[in-house]
DNA sequence: CTCTAAACGGAGAGGCAGTCCCCGCTTATT
DNA sequence: AATAAGCGGGGACTGCCTCTCCGTTTAGAG
């Protein structure tokens, strides 16, 4: 809070607060629906405030981006944080940050890390440590568990929930949500112990991906 | 009538019909890695040929994307017809399909299907329904062999082989396409039978999602 | 080998969508 | 009620994408 008012220096009046979180949840879905090239004015149409608004709290695209991937890298932690505090059955827990994921729609935002985001800003680098801080508990748990298969790592697991929970651009119909929850839901019978087959490749950490991932 | 006129009327030269292909295999990619909105100067860039010579071969973006659908779909109908044939245990048979269809990147064309394609056109409609006899033909053996968990359906199948096969964009790494075959194999693994959960909503057939895929 | 027509490729005109600024109006805050 | 922060929409600018023109190259037949 105190570190708040020397960064904000002059505070936003209540309905610039409002337009902002609206701005960010707009584009969030935005950019899930269309991709990271959706025009700005569309989203400011979506949020239901003036282009000139969005540009004023963004300055540009790349702004833009960077603060809704800090936005839902914060939701999605919180969740996980949750669901590890709260769900006692290790595999459980495992599952419940997958679905919380999943319901963000984490994966539509994928595509916007090629967008020139600075992934070394500090603030981004705090937020993925904190994600994968928890994420590696949660593997761990389900580990020590038994419940969880030995094979896979907690890189693997960030990778598959960014990838389970792609929209597939193209079909839009109603049923393709739920569809998705269910393939989501053999994935995770195929998480479980004891492997039914050998994978490829290699358990991968969350070292690993260091380089490719958010 | 002459020879030329019955056979083909408008027989291409060898050039021609060489270019013709190149475009094809370079649209496929660079849609796969870029979406339907790729620039069309660019696949011609990479197919080596001039954009005049692909306006030539493909009036508008619309031809091009429909032939390359064709042209996909086609390959994947082929490579399953064979698994049903020449692979004897009926899971395995499933499975090589799944694994042919990703290495097609048949998740990667999915977004084309909003763009004006008319689902109705008879080739396209021939090839559908050639693509879902197969399908069905491999759900039908592994159910009937008692491997495949009865939950799941040929419109399952479908939709999922088309979500684990989308490229996941801004993630260009090495490491990126092995561990999609890792994940690929843990939703495989499942599939089998004893089911381990319950999954929400009910088995689709290539009924259901006639109207939401290809 | 020669000839012809089919096919090719580069360059650039034209169009269009997206970005961003300007400026008069509205509203929160005191 | 005063004031300044904030808002919104119109529109110029810009850069990219599309598609065509036309001179050059090359496959294929005799």
């Amino acid at each position: 809070m105190t570190l708040k008012s020397t960064a904000t220096r002059t505070r936003l009046r209540a309905d610039a607060v409002r337009n902002r979180e609206r701005i960010l949840a707009a584009a969030r879905e935005a950019i899930v629906e269309n991709g990271p090239h959706v025009p700005l004015d569309e989203i400011a149409r979506r949020a239901g405030v003036g282009n000139a608004t969005l540009y004023r709290h963004f300055p540009d695209r790349e702004s833009l981006l960077f603060h809704v991937l800090l936005y839902v890298n914060q939701r999605i932690i919180e969740r996980a944080q949750q669901a590890l505090e709260s769900v006692h059955d290790p595999f459980e827990a495992l599952c419940r940050m997958v679905l919380d994921s999943a319901e963000e729609r984490v994966g539509g935002l994928c595509p916007m890390l090629g967008f020139g985001i600075d992934r070394e800003d500090p603030r981004l680098v705090a937020s993925r440590e904190r994600m994968h801080r928890v994420t590696q508990q949660l593997v761990d748990r389900a580990h020590a568990s038994g419940q969880l298969r030995g094979d896979i790592g907690s890189g693997d697991l960030l990778i598959a929930v960014a990838r389970l929970t792609l929209p597939v651009p193209g079909t839009q119909g109603p049923g393709v949500s739920t569809m998705a929850r269910r393939h989501l839901q053999v994935f995770l019978d195929g998480l479980r112990t004891p492997p039914r087959s050998e994978l490829p490749g290699q358990a991968s950490s969350l070292e690993d991906l260091k380089d490719e991932f958010c």
